[in-house]
DNA sequence: CAGCATCCCGAGCGATACTG
DNA sequence: CAGTATCGCTCGGGATGCTG
């Protein structure tokens, strides 16, 4: 999982979620990104996809039990390097 | 940090390592790879690098304080993933 | 609104060979 | 033993344009 797995997942960590929102709330992420990062994490049970038959469509993301499991050990890393990022030579 | 970062670190919680034993102990890693990774962590300030000017050459690597701090954090969502890793779809 | 298709580029990385 | 040098390819991922 890459960077952008890692942002999707905490943008989620909020709440349920749209695709317009994802868009405008995990900063510098492309279409293509963001498809591509939703359809793997939905491959991997982390997130869950809600398509409603409307018009205009709208579709909802939110995290699984797996996925709530996943950002709960993973939160305290990131919290942790985001501290440390100073001290470190950030590589990107 | 790759893959490599990550199970490099892993061999080094053990306790002090040099150069030939992460070679065999990280599985699959090549030269290149472990030199590159070693120079990344050493100069995030993960690792030590300690020559001895002997012949022939020696050279341990062992974890900085800092990067004990890091696997600290690390190993919670190392392990997870570890034991959930038949339900996740694995990329690699 | 919520995507998919295509082109393209550079970083990452494996394999192999050489060195102090 | 502990690396460095070079080649070549794969793949992430940005830009752009199209669709239901």
């Amino acid at each position: 999982m890459s960077k952008w797995g890692v942002l999707v997942l905490s943008a989620l960590a909020a709440g349920t979620k749209r695709w317009g929102e994802l868009r405008r709330e995990v900063d510098g992420i492309s279409e293509k990104m963001l498809a591509s990062t939703l359809r793997t994490l939905e491959a991997d049970g982390f997130v869950a996809r809600t398509a409603y038959p409307e018009v205009p469509p709208r579709v909802e993301y939110d995290l699984t039990d797996l996925g709530i499991e996943l950002i709960q050990v993973m939160m305290p890393l990131v919290s942790w390097i985001a501290q440390r990022a100073d001290e470190i030579v950030t590589d990107s």
